[in-house]
DNA sequence: ACTGAAAGACACAGACT
DNA sequence: AGTCTGTGTCTTTCAGT
């Protein structure tokens, strides 16, 4: 999982080790992002200026990436999600960065990863139906150049779901 | 992906249709869930009035479910992240429930689906190295009760990882 | 449903311990 | 590295259209 870095290069600030109070911070913003520093301040025994200063720190060392607001699947009509497993006809640098840009160019793409294992790929696909993935697998997905295997795996219910790292 | 709903049965708020508006808002929300509402009208073109309440009903019919914020894996020492397939002995009602509370209760595993295909479920796991997922896998998941075939996949790139299903 | 105004809460910076 | 204090901005509500 090392860093793909894009384009921009970005400058990296050192990183100095989260203490407990960094850690509380965290936890409470991972569960909400709208929580007031105020509020912070108050659940971890400091005033707002040592909070804020160590949120302003965490963002610009990159630990936090970013406040993002969560949706329901289904009520954006995107209630269908296929696992979907690709492997590449050749595995030279030219058609992996290939297949890259193209799958960050595919809204419906919303994970992917490099795995180990006989595929080269595992995504995570969004849409509204049946008829919405199949179109995207057939008209869009296998029309990739240099696509190889491919293979979907339907998400039938949703266990957990969780984006608590810190606790 | 039907709605697996827990013990507290909430109570289905009339869900309108969003409108354009709606959609714009939930955009940008989206990619920062601490936009100022200010910062929204103008962009959307409404003064913050409607904005507000717009906002407060799509809280309110689940639209959106969470102000998340999202940390760096590998900076709050997560940075191994491993796709693990896992199918039981036995597929009772309450076997299933038994994994299914277990997992929950998991704080290694972010994410878990039932799935389609020879497996039952597919978790996300993530750990600080292979030596704490190693732990995990022997010493915590496999020992669930009634688990049947374990099979890990590791990620060892991260291509692409958004949120963004409104655009 | 929306605009505009207005009160109270909050973020953020400064002086200081 | 922290508290306290102040200023400007934002949220949130309400009367009016």
């Amino acid at each position: 999982m090392a860093a793909k870095d894009s384009e921009k290069e970005e400058i990296a600030v050192q990183l100095p080790a989260l203490d407990t109070k960094d850690l509380a911070i965290l936890k409470l913003l991972q569960q909400n992002a709208r929580i007031t520093v105020r509020e912070i301040s108050e659940q971890v025994h400091l005033s707002t200026t040592p909070v804020h200063e160590r949120i302003r720190r965490m963002e610009e060392t990159g630990v936090i990436k970013q406040y993002a607001t969560l949706v329901d699947h289904a009520k954006v009509k995107k209630g269908l999600m296929v696992i979907c497993y690709v492997s590449l006809k050749q595995h030279n640098r030219s058609a992996g960065s290939k297949f890259i840009k193209a799958i960050q160019e595919m809204q419906e793409v919303i994970e992917c990863y490099n795995i180990s294992g006989e595929f080269d790929f595992m995504l995570k696909v969004v849409a509204e139906n049946m008829d919405a993935y199949y179109n995207f697998h057939v008209n869009k997905l296998s029309q990739v150049e240099n696509m190889g295997h491919l293979q979907s795996v339907f998400v039938m219910g949703i266990i957990k779901q969780t984006h608590q790292l810190v606790y």
